[in-house]
RNA sequence: GGGCCCGUAGCUCAGCCAGGAUAGAGCGCCGGCCUCCUAAGCCGGUGGUCGGGGGUUCAAAUCCCCCCGGGCCCGCCA
């Protein structure tokens, strides 16, 4: 399939392309480089060439004159190339550039990032919460990235594939296990009976059983002052909440006659991980019910999957088993504090040290020893690491994957080294050097320390209830005598626009205070911003109908205002582009926000279908066809719900 | 003790990786705009020692070094 691109694509092609040939650099060195200038007067495009004129001794009005000839050549007419104070701009004829997207649009076109010159597939695998509790603000946080990514990546003509990574086997699964196994319950059949989603209950279950486990063992042994107290609370907050009468009671009688709580724990573990009857059955069915709840809030916050990888599968399909049988043979395999363990040090110097590609790409810390990784603990379990480098070569076969990327937060990034480190050892050199950890900071909620442990965390439910409960009232307040139904369909995809869009406009290594007021006052520079301005450009189509684009005169876009719009719009797909090539998101978020004030800016000046010239009423109708494109396109990448009235 | 991340306007953040063109938004605050396409909007004003110091460079918010403040990690947890 030809791809059509838009003039502004069109024209960057042209400009990198040839930039490229004249200063002897790579292509992609090129297309980097080439910037949106900071004042609009410079123009569309632009490029610092001096640091290159000065070397190559190059005179930059002769530059642009080569420029421009290759342009000509390409058959790029309606761009101009000239040389401002040692920068390299290029700027649209916005008439000629204007009567090309106006056939464009006429086609359907919208305008979405350029296909990549190099096709992968990727597996984008997010989210991956551990099937022992409801999703919280930090999960939430993964889920809109890592949608956004598959998506950005998606779009931009990489093959993705979107797995979850159902952690059923570690030890806080094992003490929700615990929990039931204690307590006698189906864990289905409980929440039918407490009514409560699943994963809810499940998620009282665990936070009740790991706090009375660990104010068992401060009982026994003592502890600190401070965390007596905070147990204390803890529990009589546990208590006060739970779900079915009874319950609490029951499993703190049962704990406390317990010899040792925490061996008990270990040996829910061991037979969940060798699949010993009846506890293994149990813990799919607690991990099951559970992510019934997760999937349910996930399809509501729209993000889906193509996979669910179990990690019991992997244990007990054998796949870990034959990696440590690797591991046991590898050269690098080695005892660390009497367990046994893979020498992450020596593969250090061995394989990543002496090979600049792979030092350039496992981004190892200057100056840090890694410590080795132990893989099994004495009691023969393995841990999660090891299990996840079975998991990571399952990922690259399951799904024929030239690349992996791993969206885990920024805690985690020394489990995530070793991962990548342990591969280099194991000899899966192309495994580990395109295995990417995206990793975000946390989510933080003022004046409150989420601790899922505890059952202190705000979940993701409750804030889009929250959001929605608010959406609710603003639009039944604008839409009087609206049916219920609809007010609540638009609410909640309001909702779920202004949680997405707060937890994908900051960069990922940035922490995040999560502010309620702020995000949900839905009046800020937000997600429902641009839902608003998108209903903007449906209300005005709706009132124009259909666009005669032969009658609109092209001429009537060089107006300032209007030829900002045109460029901006078309910008989508670069900026979109880009945005999947840096794995960055945000970049997207914020563009969509200033040709939103762009938009909204021209809207109060002219008005569209009270304009008495239809050759200047069809052009202004053409720009607010292409400017809803762009926020179609925008939007769907992020995530965030669109509604053509709000 | 070591490693990593963050520090830009009163607040929330772009810009830093790939050094260059008068440091940008939004919120807040002050003052305006709805007989006219949705005022969840728009216009004007206010507001900055780019945490501090040194260095590299024709040029530093951006690169390097030191320091300060905050966070995370250094476990037979993940």
């Amino acid at each position: 399939m030809e791809q059509r691109l838009d003039p502004l694509s069109e024209a960057f092609e042209a400009f990198t392309s040839s930039l490229a040939g004249i200063l002897g650099i790579g292509r992609l060195e090129a297309e980097r480089l080439t910037v949106k200038p900071p004042r609009e007067e410079y123009g569309d495009l632009g490029f610092p060439l001096m640091r290159y004129a000065r070397r190559l001794g190059l005179d930059p009005g002769e530059v642009a004159a080569r420029v421009s000839r290759k342009l000509e050549a390409a058959g790029v007419s309606w761009a101009r190339v000239e040389a401002v104070g040692g920068f390299l701009n290029l700027r649209l004829d916005a008439p000629a550039a204007a009567e090309r997207v106006f056939r464009l649009l006429e086609g359907g076109w919208a305008p979405r990032p350029p296909g990549t010159p190099e096709p992968r597939v990727v597996v984008v695998e997010h989210t991956s919460a551990n099937p022992i509790h409801p999703l919280h603000m930090g999960h939430a946080r993964n889920s809109a990235l890592g949608d956004a990514l598959a998506r950005l990546l998606e779009a931009r003509g990489h093959r993705v594939n979107r797995r979850f990574y159902v952690n059923d086997a570690g030890l806080q699964a094992a003490y929700v296990v615990l929990g039931f196994k204690l307590l006698g319950l189906d864990p289905r059949e409980a929440a039918g009976r407490a009514g409560l989603k699943p994963d809810e209950l499940v998620g009282w279950v665990y936070a009740a059983t790991h706090t009375l486990i660990d104010a068992e063992k401060v009982r026994r042994s003592g502890a600190p002052p401070g965390e007596l107290e905070e147990l204390a609370a803890s529990l009589a907050r546990l208590r006060e909440r739970e779900p079915l009468p009874g319950l609490f009671d029951r499993l703190l009688e049962a704990i406390s006659s317990m010899e040792d709580p925490e061996g008990e724990v270990a040996g829910v573990l061991r037979d969940v991980e060798f699949r010993r009857e009846p506890t293994a059955s149990l813990a799919r069915r607690v991990a099951e019910a559970a992510l019934e709840g997760i999937r349910e809030t996930l399809a509501r916050f729209g993000v889906s999957f193509d996979a669910w990888d179990w990690e019991t599968d992997l244990l007990w399909s054998g796949r870990v088993a034959r990696i440590l049988e690797e591991a046991r043979r590898s050269r690098y395999y080695t005892r660390h504090k009497g367990a046994e363990a893979l020498d992450i040090p020596r593969i250090v110097r061995e394989l990543v040290l002496p090979d600049p590609e792979a030092r350039r790409r496992i981004r190892l810390p200057r100056g840090f020893e890694v410590p080795p990784l132990i893989l099994v603990r004495s009691d023969g379990t393995t841990l999660y690491t090891t299990r996840d480098i079975a998991y990571t070569l399952y990922k690259y076969e399951a799904a024929g994957a030239d690349e992996v990327i791993n969206v885990v937060g920024a805690e985690q990034r020394l489990p995530q080294l070793q991962l990548r480190l342990a591969l280099l050892g194991l000899g899966y050199r192309r495994e580990a050097l395109n295995l990417t950890h995206y990793d975000y900071e946390m989510v933080n909620l003022p004046g409150r320390r989420m601790r899922s442990r505890r059952g202190i965390l705000v979940t993701l439910d409750e804030v889009l209830d929250e959001a929605k409960a608010r959406a609710v009232e603003e639009v039944r307040a604008r839409n009087p005598g609206a049916p219920r139904e609809w007010v609540e369909e638009v609410a909640e995809k309001i909702a779920v626009g202004a949680v997405r869009f707060a937890l994908v406009r900051t960069s990922a290594p940035r922490p995040i205070t999560f502010d309620f007021d702020k995000v949900l006052d839905l009046r800020e520079n937000s997600g429902p911003y641009l839902q608003y301005t998108y209903a903007r450009t449906v209300g005005i189509l709706a009132k124009h109908g259909p666009i005669d684009y032969r009658a609109a005169d092209p001429g009537e876009c060089g107006e300032p205002q209007r030829r900002g719009l045109l460029v901006e719009s078309l910008r989508t797909g670069l900026v979109a582009a880009k945005a999947a090539d840096d794995l960055a998101p945000e970049d997207l978020a914020t563009h969509l926000l200033g040709l939103a004030d762009r938009f909204n800016s021209w809207y109060q000046m002219e008005s569209v279908i009270h304009d008495p010239s239809e050759a200047s009423r069809e052009c202004k109708a053409a720009l607010v066809e292409l400017v809803k494109r762009a926020l179609e396109v925008g939007l769907g990448l992020l995530g965030i719900p669109l509604t053509p009235r709000m």
